[in-house]
DNA sequence: CAAGCAATTTAACGTTGTTAAGTCGGGTTA
DNA sequence: TAACCCGACTTAACAACGTTAAATTGCTTG
């Protein structure tokens, strides 16, 4: 008598379909999406442990602290920055590696609120040393390699944290609206919608820098 | 018979003294305190109003939210920021006021964590207008001027944020740890405690950005 | 089958921002 | 003078938060 059960037929056992095990690097990678969606309130310990199902203190056997989460979520984020192939135009690098940087913290916008806290990160600091080494082929050294350095980081993290406001168009109401308040910003067209976009100014600005 | 009790030598009937009023003046003022004492941390809506012996429900007469109270004390800040006189030199006043800038934002390093929210606050708003004219004296317009306008605000935010890690010492130890990790960041010496100080690189990179 | 350890749960604590409702006193009006 | 009003504050309370301590589960190793 031949078995007519088939795979397709029977009906599977139903194996308890053990979710993926709780590890640091799943919970950053939650904890991310928690900050794109909702912004840093929107991550709570809470929160992040009912993604995986689990009571929050469950979250403290793997990291000691909500901070701790946030350090790691910040330092993630900049493993989204391609490090560019070294070519003989070592300015396209460099403005390669800042756009990216830039770019790293314009799809993250929670992450200009973390500036500020220590960022030693592996992630980041291998940016910063292609940074600097990336410099450093293009022939600084010394003093002017430190202020070049610091020049670029200054400009990507304050361009991000100054792009990162609310609403332009809110903002413009603000300032226009009266007239004899601020009427340098008003007449400059500093403001006006479609005049100059963050990304026009930054990469002028860019260009500025690196000659 | 003459009465003996002149004013001097009555006992003042203690009037009640009555505290200074609860406003949102002075409210903003011992926030500031606050969080330059014991950081962001430090400002708790109870802390604050036990500063005027009072509940902590009555600050919300005066103040919607405690996020209200952060913007009005970011925006407070940049009161202490000098305007400086117009000279003949326009590129001295503009390195006048982003010194300023930097360093009130150094003076309360708890304003860096709050860069990302909407700063459009009058004290703000009028330096970032005096910044503008005075490039505008300078002879900068249309695009130019915005270009040059968010460099220098990048450069300044980015300046104070960059500055504000807490342990240098430590943050070397933690780079040079392993050498072969980041050679680059370990040998160029950017680390190293007295070869360059913040207060150094910042000047040098301001007189690279105003010529 | 026992022991042990890794990983998680249950329970609880103190704080926080904020709302709702009550209270108090001084100034205005009837 | 009495009634009233309303700005300013208090009392009470809530839900949510980060975090700790202790109990529990389940797998692995002897």
């Amino acid at each position: 008598m031949p078995k007519t059960d088939s795979i397709w037929l029977r009906a599977e056992p139903e194996r308890p379909r053990r979710p993926p095990p709780l590890t640091r690097e799943r919970i950053v990678e939650a904890a991310i999406a928690l900050l794109d969606a909702d912004g840093l309130d929107g991550l709570t310990m809470r929160r992040l442990a009912q993604r995986f199902d689990v009571s929050a203190t469950a979250l403290y056997w793997h990291v000691r602290t909500k901070d701790d989460v946030l350090d790691l979520a910040v330092d993630e984020i900049f493993s989204e920055v391609r490090l560019p192939a070294a070519t003989a135009d070592w300015r396209a690098d460099v403005s390669d590696l800042i756009r990216g940087w830039r770019d790293a913290m314009l799809r993250h916008p929670w992450s200009v609120t973390l500036i500020g806290r220590p960022m030693l990160g592996p992630n980041v600091l291998a940016r910063t040393e292609f940074l600097q080494a990336t410099l450093i082929r293009g022939g600084l050294t010394g003093h002017d390699l430190a202020v070049a350095t610091r020049l670029l980081a200054n400009f990507v993290v304050g361009a991000a944290a100054t792009a990162a406001v609310a609403d332009p168009a809110q903002a413009r109401r603000h300032i226009t609206a009266d007239p004899g308040a601020y009427p340098t910003l008003t007449a400059s067209g500093h403001l006006d919608p479609g005049e100059w976009n963050d990304d026009d100014l930054f990469e002028s600005g860019l260009h500025v820098l690196l000659g």
